[in-house]
DNA sequence: CATAAACACATAAGATTATTATGTATTTTT
DNA sequence: AAAAATACATAATAATCTTATGTGTTTATG
């Protein structure tokens, strides 16, 4: 196993948060960002990720747009208007759920 | 919905970690503490807890003791020698997890 | 005092998410 | 010339969880 489960359930919060930052990426390359923001610990496996692109594409999340590049098909992805409003939710959603973990990591004896 | 999709992936370390602090614990008593520690933000369905419960044990990383507390059944889990040294490995995941996280939550135009 | 809520366990069907394996094709590095 | 990197994709399988349902007891409430 590349990751542990932990991540399980954090990729989509982790695309539309990339997406939110940088304006548009390419899957290759929100694999690569990811590994380097994580020092390799969180390497995406592109069968997680595209069926994961492709989904958030069909629900209105992103749009993409193809670009063909040194001869290599390129599928940038954006967040639509309905995304940009979601990743709102996502990252509330992340901050509350990293606080309820420390809770785990710091309680002692309560 | 209960809680977001961020938990998946959680609830075996969780409890792990719960049973290291506390010696022993029972399902309901579990999902109770999870509930207040987290002020009701991750609430454990059944469903989950208890296949995860006897998965563990079946795995030997928890040991039972069946009690029968006012006229009513109680199963105290508790780490086996094995859990313990695991709860280890899960709560270096579980930080490490936690770090990556917050990666994204503060990145800027990285 | 009857009903609802809380306590305490359990499992089965289905959904979601991800891994593993495989496939195609080009460019760059060794 | 061969391997690694770039860049997409999907299908079979596994893991995890939700939802629904079931059994039974005790405590709280109208």
């Amino acid at each position: 196993m590349k990751n542990s489960q932990l991540y399980k359930g954090s990729l989509n919060t982790i695309i539309m948060k990339l997406l939110d930052e940088n304006g548009r990426m390419y899957g290759y390359e929100i694999t690569q960002k990811v590994k380097k923001l994580t020092a390799d610990n969180l390497q995406i496996t592109e069968g997680a990720l595209y069926p994961a692109l492709h989904k958030m594409e069909s629900e209105g999340l992103l749009e993409v747009e193809t670009e063909i590049v040194a001869n290599r098909l390129r599928k940038y992805y954006k967040l639509t208007a309905n995304g940009t409003n979601e990743v709102v939710h996502k990252l509330a959603e992340l901050e509350i759920f990293i606080k309820n973990m420390q809770v785990f990591v710091n309680q002692k004896y309560s």
